[in-house]
DNA sequence: AGGGGTACCTGCGGGC
DNA sequence: TGCCCGCAGGTACCCC
């Protein structure tokens, strides 16, 4: 499941495939056409054709395709998407939409479970995901004034904020639950209850958990759901601290892991260390 | 306004 | 073996 350390991986990976170069084809599969927008594979095709890629950039986990004209390509992997550039047309079953360049290559986009999003926007558009988000994790504007600020008046949980991408976007279930604990906070501690003092550590911790799953290519769970684009797995796994270790001892104080259910998803945390 | 619930999908593992 | 159920979870959108 890409959060921000995977998707900084995709795109540091095709970077050096796909930047500067030329859009000459675009095709998209019948399933893949919930995927894009415009829905309507000849318009897609239009906007794009004959432009080039000239950065890929990230904001939490929206990843931007910039064309030459000011244009751009929004896209966003959800839960089970991923990028591949090949020399040659790559079969897969689940390949639903191709780039095709001038100077050679082919990017692929596969996406099990058709939640993914790629999007083109006009030069000057708004795109109303990337509109809505906070600060990206790894930002300098992330830092504890703006967080103690934004979240001094919010009832909901410190996990459901961290998780809010409008107040920190990137952050996802798996490293919400990896900084919470890092930072020993309960995931279910009040966000207006958060100790003035702790912000810092929140923070510190935020950056060091994503930056050091950005070193070992992401995290790859058990079911191995997440490949990066040579099909390595992630190798953050091995750090993980509390998350999917329901039962198994904490490593600071030997305590069983305990999993809750918060907004409808697990969540992880030693109830003796987060108190 | 803001919070809660659910839909969107597919693969997989567990239980029977 | 096979079927059914629940889980995985980011975001948009609905409703109250």
């Amino acid at each position: 499941m890409p959060e921000l350390p995977e998707v900084h991986t995709f795109i540091t990976q095709i970077k050096p495939f796909v930047l500067s170069k030329t859009i000459k084809s675009f095709t998209v599969t019948k399933e893949g056409l919930r995927l894009i927008a415009p829905i309507d594979p000849k318009l897609f095709s239009k906007e794009i054709i004959g432009k080039q890629i000239t950065d890929i950039t990230r904001h939490g986990k929206f990843i931007i395709f910039h064309l030459n004209d000011g244009s751009r390509i929004v896209a966003h992997l959800r839960m089970s998407g991923r990028f591949i550039v090949t020399d040659e047309p790559f079969e897969h079953k689940h390949n639903r939409l191709q780039l095709e360049f001038e100077e050679g290559g082919i990017f692929n986009f596969i996406d099990i479970r058709r939640f993914a999003t790629f999007e083109y926007i006009n030069p000057g558009d708004n795109h109303k995901g990337l509109s809505r988000l906070g600060p990206d994790a790894l930002a300098d504007s992330f830092d504890s004034k703006y967080l103690s600020d934004k979240l001094k008046n919010r009832k909901k949980n410190i996990y459901s904020s961290l998780m809010d991408q409008s107040v920190v976007a990137g952050i996802g279930n798996i490293y919400a639950n990896e900084i919470l604990h890092r930072a020993l906070l309960s995931p279910t501690l009040p966000s207006d209850q958060v100790p003035l003092i702790t912000f810092p550590l929140i923070v510190d911790q935020t950056k060091e958990v994503l930056n050091m799953a950005i070193t070992h290519k992401g995290t790859t769970l058990i079911d191995k759901s997440y490949k990066d684009m040579h099909g390595g797995y992630g190798e953050f796994n091995v750090k993980l601290k509390v998350y999917a270790r329901e039962d198994e001892p904490c490593f600071s104080c030997n305590a069983p892991i305990k999993k809750i259910r918060i907004q409808n998803r697990s969540v992880y945390y030693c109830p003796n260390c987060q108190a």
